[in-house]
RNA sequence: GUGGGCGUGGCGAAGUGGCUAACGCACCGGAUUGUGGCUCCGGCAUUCGUGGGUUCGAUCCCCAUCGCUCACCCCA
């Protein structure tokens, strides 16, 4: 039994695992990077007021699921639980909006919540995302989420269904906010407990209710989407005018609303319906007062973030792999001190010109060192006992056709080389 | 924070109030002195998350505790 064990809601990522890793990290830079979206890297600990103002200090994120603590200074610090706040931070501080706009940036990394774990959720997870930060066209909005489509698609997810829906701006959203209190409030009594204070939290939330959202009276609420103030409205027709063309296929989802009190007009979700109840695996939305209320100038922005751990288990529902085997091309058998001096040699020498080499490190036999070579695959085994050390010359072995020869020590690359390449 | 399920060797997984806790995989060693994927043989938990309690006796019963897991809430 272990005696230190890693925090609840982390998770150690074996070589196995990595692999996969590294396979959405490389997709994610190499998609992203047709869009001309550049990466930028901000600090995983921010002064907590970034997010208190970035996030919203009404959200649970900022409430309830933060990492913050006192550092030796006497600063309030917090790990990230998101990535738009920092972001937007840098593009403040470093004064990105005095270059060319809109600023296109991705940016990927763990990321923390104090939260109790389930299926597709940790306490440390990771993201990546985008931000363009400096436009409020239409065609932004659908690149977006046109690369977003495209990004899931190209790891290989196929199986989810992108919802859509407008928020409103601060003035439309007010204005239905207030119509749909009023058009709730008669009836909160009959709401449950968890309605009752989102009546005043976030009126939204009731709309989709596992148990509320049927009551005739929630039924019938006022949409937002019949709320939208003109400027509003035209931006939303547009944006699902440029994702038919962009033959994107989407549902409008009157209901959609973004946790985050930043976000405004579009906004939108990935979800994949087999990864349990966490089911969102991207989301993402527009927030146009965010940059001004981090200090900034008045400039709209828009932005996704997308789970890794959940993009993982979505790829895994499916079925689809990016295992790559625990391979070696060559394998040194040492069987005495002398021949351990030798193989070190040769070790490096076929590292140095790229050929993937092991050997044994505890000593086993040469028939266990075979069946180690037989399990990595190896091409070529490299055999040095007490014969090749009186004479110089190295066995090397073809395994896949058994042929072994003797070789001067000095050509037994080369000759590594020539059966590697056969 | 709340609720459900679970906790046996590296992994998967039987098991019963009581003599040495199955089995499979993996791993290690051996089957003509230094040679591979098959086969065969052997090894690998004084111990059943931890701490108490009940009992003549508990891995199996009770309590507590810790951990894992799923769900609510919320979110990527």
């Amino acid at each position: 039994m272990a005696d230190y064990f890693k925090p609840r809601g982390t998770a150690d990522i074996l070589p196995d695992a990595a692999l996969q890793w590294q396979y959405v990290e490389e997709m994610v830079q190499k998609v992203f990077a047709t869009y001309h979206y550049r990466e930028i890297r901000t600090p995983i600990f921010e002064h907590t007021e970034v997010f208190e103002r970035g996030v919203g200090d009404t959200t649970d994120i900022v409430q309830k699921e933060m990492y913050t603590f006192l550092d030796r200074g006497d600063r309030s610090i917090t790990l990230r639980p998101e990535g738009t706040a920092g972001v937007v931070r840098a593009f403040v501080e470093q004064k990105l909006y005095g270059g060319p706009l809109p600023a296109k940036l991705y940016y990927f990394g763990p990321m923390f919540r104090y939260e109790t774990p389930q299926a597709g959720r940790t306490r440390q997870f990771h993201q990546y995302g985008v931000e363009v930060i400096g436009s409020d066209d239409p065609r932004v909005d659908a690149e977006v989420i046109e690369l977003a489509d495209h990004f899931l698609r190209a790891v290989g997810v196929t199986s989810t269904t992108l919802e859509l829906n407008s928020v409103g701006c601060p003035v439309c959203r007010v204005a239905h906010k207030d119509a749909l209190v009023a058009h709730l409030l008669p009836i909160k009594d009959e709401l449950c407990e968890d309605c009752q204070s989102r009546i005043v939290r976030n009126p939204l939330r009731i709309l989709d209710c596992k148990i509320d959202a049927h009551h005739p009276v929630v039924e019938s609420s006022p949409m937002i989407t019949d709320h939208l103030c003109d400027d509003c409205a035209a931006h939303f027709a547009a944006v699902r005018n440029y994702l038919d063309l962009l033959e994107v296929p989407y549902v409008v989802n009157k209901k959609l609303v973004r946790g985050l009190d930043y976000y405004t007009k579009t906004a939108f979700e990935f979800v994949e319906g087999s990864i349990g109840a966490q089911s969102t695996i991207l989301a993402g939305g527009r927030y146009n007062g965010l940059v001004k209320s981090l200090g900034g100038p008045d400039v709209p922005g828009i932005g996704f973030a997308g789970g890794i751990e959940r993009l993982l288990l979505a790829l895994a529902a499916n079925g689809v792999s990016h295992e790559v085997p625990d391979e070696v091309e060559v394998y040194v058998m040492a069987l005495s001190n002398e021949a351990h001096a030798m193989s070190v040699n040769i070790l490096r020498d076929l590292r140095v010109v790229g050929v993937v080499a092991d050997a044994d490190y505890t000593g086993r036999g040469l028939k266990a060192q075979m069946k180690t070579a037989d399990r990595l695959n190896a091409k070529v085994a490299v055999l040095i006992g007490e014969d090749e050390v009186k004479s110089g010359q190295l066995a090397v072995r073809d395994l896949s056709t058994r042929e072994q020869i003797l070789v001067a020590q000095g050509d037994t690359v080369a000759k590594i080389l020539n059966i590697l390449q056969s």
